[in-house]
This record gives structure tokens, sequence and C-alpha cells, in this order.
DNA sequence: ATTACTAGGCCGCGAGTAG
DNA sequence: TCTACTCGCGGCCTAGTAA
């Protein structure tokens, strides 16, 4: 709850300036008692978090240096959690060729979607499970609705725009993997394989 | 406390790994009691924040979806109150003459400092005390210590790189404040007055 | 070794109320 | 009105211990 309460003064001051205010009005807004805030201001004061100034009718409160400070340093060691990659590397490995009769099957959902017309084919890089999510972790994924043919059905896929040796282009990830999902798949307007001269573990680059 | 268990557990797996531990390892770094860890554990099992996998002789824990958004969200709040303004706005003021005359005695030092030589004269900004703070907050000032002549004594500056209209400059800020704290004071090797054509009520903008 | 139950104590919360 | 004290209750913690 404390806690609460520093970031509730803080959000209320922008850190700097000073909020005339009064415990009621600050236990409504936190869904607790009039009687706890005042218990927990005069803690934060204790504490150094705060400055505080009761007068008749209400009272003044601002941050200290220490209470930005230990909101700032919480702000640290989010930040070094969720500052997403901004590069991802894997080794090119050899797909099945399965990729190219699937792309052929959504060509025109792709391009309806992403603006380009997908090259039959996808270049399959094997990375980590874990820094894939890690590098995806910021972006939505344009997602593909599933279909059904007069033979068979093809399930949802997600897209997500990357940019591979300065092509545009996309991972394309299946609703239901059909391998190991430290391997993924991209797709581009291109023959990347060819384009970028690239063969079987040869490291490549994907940027977002 | 729980709130600390779930920052460990994200810490320690980088948010998407399966990390392999102990109740007692765990209360140890964060100094609880072993029984402690194992209910905040199956606390957090029970909320949906982490998965939690029991074997003989240790436990494999995980953050699910819902436990990264819950810090994603605090990370969100803390980014808007950290996120440092960008450009800091206001008026020309006149001053009182004053500025001539200190950057006359601080000159070297801040040559030293600085890298160029001032112009005799500060351009004085009103603005807020508020947004300058915010402004400033990202940036740690080169400081001056103050000296002595044989008449008085000059106290400490601090320095704080800004450009002002494409001139590399430095707010500069006496230790004591001569003035309203609402006014800053900017010095460049160039008359800025004169530079960029400013006469008093015109707004000026300064960058990082 | 482990995890996690039970029991008991302490601490924080809110109701009542004084100033 | 305001803040903040006292006091009783409940939830959270740890120690002991079973499995």
């Amino acid at each position: 709850m404390k806690r609460g309460l520093l970031l509730y003064i803080a959000e209320k001051t922008g850190l700097f300036s000073e909020l005339q205010t009064s415990t009621t009005r600050i236990a409504e807004a936190l869904s607790v008692s009039q009687q706890s805030v005042s218990r927990l201001l005069i803690d934060l004061e204790k504490g150094g978090m705060i400055e505080r100034k009761v007068s008749s009718g209400g009272l003044a409160i601002a941050l200290k240096k220490k209470g930005r400070d230990q909101l700032q340093n919480e702000f640290t060691v989010l930040k070094r959690l969720f500052h997403p990659e901004r590069k991802l590397k894997g080794k090119v490995v050899d797909g099945f060729g399965e990729g190219k009769y699937y792309i052929e099957k959504y060509k025109l959902k792709i391009k309806e979607a992403m603006g380009f017309t997908p090259f039959p084919g996808t270049l399959n890089i094997k990375t980590d499970r874990i820094k894939v999510k890690s590098f995806l972790m910021d972006v939505d994924p344009i997602k593909i609705n599933g279909f059904a043919t007069s033979d068979r059905s093809f399930g949802s896929i997600e897209l997500y725009r990357v940019n591979v040796g300065g092509v545009a282009g996309a991972i394309i990830k299946p609703e239901r993997t059909r391998h190991d999902d430290n391997v993924i798949e991209v797709i581009a307007d291109v023959h990347l394989r060819k384009k970028m001269g690239l063969k079987e573990n040869n490291v490549v680059e994907l940027k977002k």
C-alpha cells in the first residue's frame, strides 16, 4: 500500500510539484481508509520519502529526492527487463520445402495484410525460443485467419514485420507450430536465400 | 512482498524462461522465510501470475502472461513519469547586467569545463521551475567549484549542456540562486540575443 | 534434501473519536 | 471540515514439523 501511495503522489505531482489535497481525497482514490492514508503519509515522511505540510483544512505534499530515487530505481529494474531486443540473430537451416506450399495458399491474404506478394518459400532460421519472445515482445502481430478449401483446412497465422538484410519481410508463425519453435520462418517479396547468398549455417540478423 | 517475489522471478527468468530453484534459495535471496516463499508462490499460482511445478528436491517456476502484464503495466506507469522532457520553452526576459560581471569571473573555468569561451553575458529565460527540473532530470551537471579573489568570494556553479537555436551552450545555475528560480540563465560562445534576433518576451526553445 | 501444513504472534488496517 | 490518536480485529509472517 505504501508503494501505491508513493506512486500516487508521484503521478499527481509530476515528481516535482507540490500537491494540495487531503487524506480523505487520497483515501477515496486509493480505496483505503482516511486513517491509513494519514498513517502512511507520516511513515513516508519519517522515511524521508516525502515532505508533508499540514495546515488547517488540508495538507500539501511533495516528493523528496529519496522518494523519487526509490521510484527511479524500480523504473531502472523494469526498464532492463522490458527493454526489448533490437536484433535477433540466428543460423540458416534447411526447411522441408513445406513453406513453399503453404505460402502459395496464404499468398493473397499476405499481400492484403502486408502490402507485398511473398516469394513462395520461407527462410528458416534457427535461434532461441526465448530470444524470439523477447525480440517480438513489443510488437503486435498481424493475424491472418484460417480458412478452408474443398480439400482441407488451413490454420490461422501471425505475421511480424521484420527487416532482413535491408529487405522488408515478416516472421510468419503458424498458430499450430509444425516444428520446433526454436526455428522461425521468414518471408519477403524476394528469394532471401538467393538474394543474400545464404547457405546453411550462415548467420542472419533480423531487425524490427 | 508478493510484488518483490514476482519481480525476483521476472529477473531470474528474463521474463520467459523457466527457473529451477527451491523455496529456501528464494527465501535467502529475499530475506523472508522459506514458509512464506512457499505460500506466496502458491498464491501467485492461484492468481494466474506464474506456473509452478513441484518435483522431488526442488521446483520450477515461470511467469505466465498475466504476471508479465502486471509488471509491464507498472513499467508503463513509471515510464510515463520518468520520460524526461526533450525541449524546454521559455520567454526572454531582461537581466540586470549582472551576468556579464559573473561570466567574466568564471570565464576560464567555463572554457576548461565546456570547451568554449563564454560570451560575457547571459540570456535570461523565464519558464517554469518544475519544467526545468523535469527537463534536466536525466543529465548530470558539470560543476565548477567556487573560488575567492582578494576582494570577495564566488560560489560554485553548475552547467548543463543545451542547444539554443542550433548553438551549443549551457544553462548556468549558481548554487545559491540570485533570483527567482523560474528564470534560467543560458550562456554560449556568441551573443545569443543578437545572433537570434531576440527581444524581450520572444519565445526560445532549449534542447538537450 | 525438499514442500507445505498448523499454530501462534505481530503488524497493519479501519472504526470511533478527540482536538 | 480537517488530521491523527487509540484500540480491536484480521491477515500475514515465521517456527515447528509432517510427508
